[in-house]
RNA sequence: GCUGGAGUAGCUCAGUCGGUAGAGCAGCCGCCUCGUAAGCGGCAGGUCAGGGGUUCGAAUCCCCUCUCCAGCUCCA
């Protein structure tokens, strides 16, 4: 490093070309064929370095400082190139900020999942005419044709180019040097800067930026500001509150109208408006935010949730209990809630001379259970579990619907065992949950995370650390790959978090398993010993579902409202075409009846067209239709929500075969259906 | 909790300059008796989120509160 270099070899897969050491990555890519209208930027890879870095197209290859470079072309179209795209994006919509708001400080501007933001404090928060105005002052921008022109400058200057910009100046001044750095024997970090410079020379504007960035603001296909928002300055509370703009910004029109249909899908598939829709769910609000109530529909669903885990639990050798939902403020003391998690707590009702508080969670309850009675290590590991509803204060601004209600039933467990249970019980947990994601359609979990120790938190060090290895451990050999989540634990114990995708990408997490040695210790929980001694068992807490409705809004949300066959309110909707077969349909009402389908007979005065339609936009999976024709061969025509129409189907093996589907869905062994 | 946006019939939405509210769907009643995504006609339905103010007069302008949405923060 640092001898001249007099030539260049740079290549691209098989091909290699010599270029002088002036020459600019884009003229490298150009003599390699492989120059196009939609390449924003270049990953390059000095020979002897093990990672590629992004560049502009218009950087000199001498900057590698290394005699040979592979490089590769990064394409708009890419999750990299779409990144880079949106940050130039970003920068033009400062400048524009700036133009139109000249005192306007500018914070930080990064590309995010689907688009950008900009940060500014301003006087006044955006307007949405100012955002009309900001996207027309960009436009402008655009049709300017300004380059982008990268430069390298020192701390000091840094500080002096941005001296009216506290923001930036912070953000230089925060910056330590990089490994980059270090290797290159300096002990200052070298900053760059992006100077967006209009075609007759002039310098337009510049902004603090790792880069890389696109060649010209007319590089820009597509792009739309979305909407405004508050953030805080590095997202805490304690910082000032600054104005974010969220953008998005694509390779083409084309795939800009995409995203924004696909937004207006998601807005579709909200769970309050199919649970509105389908009369699953109301949510008034005499009841208050954060509070449901499931209707019928939305009960059968919910309760073949709940039958499923009760089932599985008790066939997995858990114990069930009942506890109420509210208990003396005492017992919240023992746990260290009030002391830990009161602002997430109702607050107290008095109650002749005592005070009440609603349970946040179940553990204590499920401690008591434990302690009802001197338990042996024989007993271990013991498994308590309960559908316990549980109420926190949640601040008002996070309430959303079922995804984050202030009141939630947890499928809640807790597990005494000993030490070397720990990892066995975790396992246990993981298979549970990696089969109940399956039953529900939403295949395997695609996210395996152990949370570990935070900041504020009880408990031993050496208690953390055993604890954390037995989770990876147990996720492990699982046979997952475990990501780590620094300093996400709760505060009394390390946690592991199962995620699942659901049918349009998003995920989610449901499953969560936790270590918790406060309780033990607060409520000096023990068991004898085979040496007849007190001993403190380990305490393993966990919700499979999370929450029953949080994982319902998921399952809405995925299945949009189509649920698989076992889950659905109603199975199977009978219609008669025409009062004169009505027996025969009753008859086939029934026979569904009979064999526990949930089941409905369409009667009403509408023709079948109406009728029919009826059912596919209330999405009920299978409609039978029947006629003169059915009723004297004792058939129905099937017609699925999905698929084809079958007609002459007898109506005993149509039944034999609905049971059979169902079997097969609750047991997981039914793939999930194409997105609806 | 913080920043911005919004709230009109069960749902989706119109309502001009301040002059006391309308459509479609759903609901109810009647006609039609129907072969696979909307048959026809009629009726009813509103404290314009709630409260206060300005005004001769407020869905409309101002203030407060509640709720919802998008973020921030937080989280199952």
């Amino acid at each position: 490093m640092g001898d001249a270099v007099t030539a260049v070899t740079v290549r691209l897969g098989d091909a290699a070309v010599e270029l002088a050491p002036d020459a600019s990555v884009r003229e490298a890519l150009g003599r390699l064929g492989a120059m196009r209208a939609d390449v924003v930027a270049v990953a390059v890879t000095p020979a002897g370095a093990d990672a590629a870095q992004e560049w502009d197209l218009d950087r000199p290859l001498v900057e590698a400082s290394a005699a040979a470079v592979d490089v590769a072309p990064i394409r708009a179209a890419t999750p990299e190139g779409r990144d880079i795209l949106r940050h130039s994006t970003a920068h033009v919509m400062a400048q524009a900020v700036t133009d139109l708001f000249p005192d306007a400080k500018w914070a930080i501007g990064p590309p995010v999942e689907d688009g950008f933001y900009y940060d500014f404090d301003v006087a006044r928060p955006f307007t949405p005419e100012d955002l009309a105005a900001i996207e027309a002052r960009m436009r402008e921008l655009l049709a300017a044709k300004q380059r982008f022109v990268r430069a390298e400058v020192t701390r000091d200057e840094a500080l002096a180019l941005f001296a009216d910009q506290p923001y930036k100046r912070e953000i230089v001044e925060r910056v330590e040097p990089s490994e980059v750095d270090v290797a290159a024997g300096r002990d200052e970090p070298t900053f760059t800067v992006y100077r967006n410079v209009a075609p007759d020379g002039t310098e337009a504007w510049v902004d603090l930026c790792r880069g890389p960035h696109l060649g010209s603001t007319d590089r820009i296909p597509a792009f739309r500001l979305m909407r405004t928002a508050g953030a805080y300055w590095r997202g805490r509370e304690d910082q000032p509150m600054l104005q974010r703009i969220y953008g998005t910004a694509w390779e083409s029109e084309e795939a800009l109208e995409a995203h924004l249909k696909m937004l207006e899908e998601a807005r579709a598939r909200d769970h309050r408006r199919l649970g509105r829709d389908l009369e699953l769910l109301h949510l008034p609000e005499e009841l208050g935010p954060g509070l449901a109530i499931f209707l019928p529909r939305g009960a059968h669903v919910r309760r073949a949730m709940e039958d499923w885990i009760r089932e599985e639990t008790l066939a997995r050798g858990y114990q069930p209990v009942y506890t109420p939902h509210v208990a003396k403020e005492d017992l919240w003391r023992i746990s260290g809630h009030l002391q830990n998690y009161a602002e997430l707590m109702f607050p107290a009702m008095e109650v002749e001379h005592a005070t009440y508080r609603l349970k946040p969670m179940n553990c204590p309850f499920h401690v008591l259970a434990f302690q009802a009675r001197t338990r042996s290590y024989r007993e271990l590991p013991l498994r308590i579990s309960e559908l316990g509803t549980v109420y926190r204060f949640e601040r008002s601004g996070v309430v959303n619907g079922l995804l984050r209600a202030r009141g939630f039933t947890q499928d809640d467990s807790h597990i005494f065992c000993t030490a070397d249970q720990v990892v066995d019980e975790v396992m246990g947990c993981i298979t549970f949950a990696r089969d109940l994601y399956r039953a529900f359609g939403l295949g395997d979990p695609s996210r395996v995370a152990v949370s570990t120790r935070p900041p504020d938190s009880l408990g031993s060090d050496e208690q953390w650390e055993v604890a954390e290895a037995a989770l990876v451990e147990a996720a492990t050999r699982s046979g997952f790959e475990v990501e780590i989540d620094a300093g996400e634990g709760a505060f009394y114990g390390p946690k592991i978090d199962v995620h699942a995708r659901d049918a349009i990408g998003r995920e989610w997490q449901l499953t969560t398993i936790q270590v918790d040695f406060n309780l033990p210790e607060r409520f000096d929980v023990a068991y004898v010993g085979e040496d007849g001694a007190r001993h403190r068992p380990f305490m393993v807490h966990r919700a499979l579902f999370g929450s029953i409705e949080r994982f319902f809004a998921v399952l809405l949300e995925s299945t949009n409202g189509a649920f698989p066959l076992w889950l659905a309110p109603e199975q199977v909707r009978v219609l008669p075409i025409s009062e004169d077969v009505l027996p025969y349909a009753e008859e086939v009402r029934g026979a569904c009846a009979a064999a526990g389908l949930r089941v409905e007979l369409d009667a009403a005065d509408d023709s079948l067209g109406a009728r029919v339609r009826r059912a596919q936009t209330e999405k009920v999976p299978v409609t039978l239709v029947v006629g003169g024709e059915e009723a004297a061969a004792r058939t129905v025509a099937v017609r699925p929500y999905r698929g084809e129409q079958r007609r002459g189907v007898p109506l005993d093996g149509l039944v034999a075969e609905l049971v059979a589907e169902i079997g097969a869905g609750r047991r997981g062994e039914i793939p999930p259906p194409a997105v609806d």
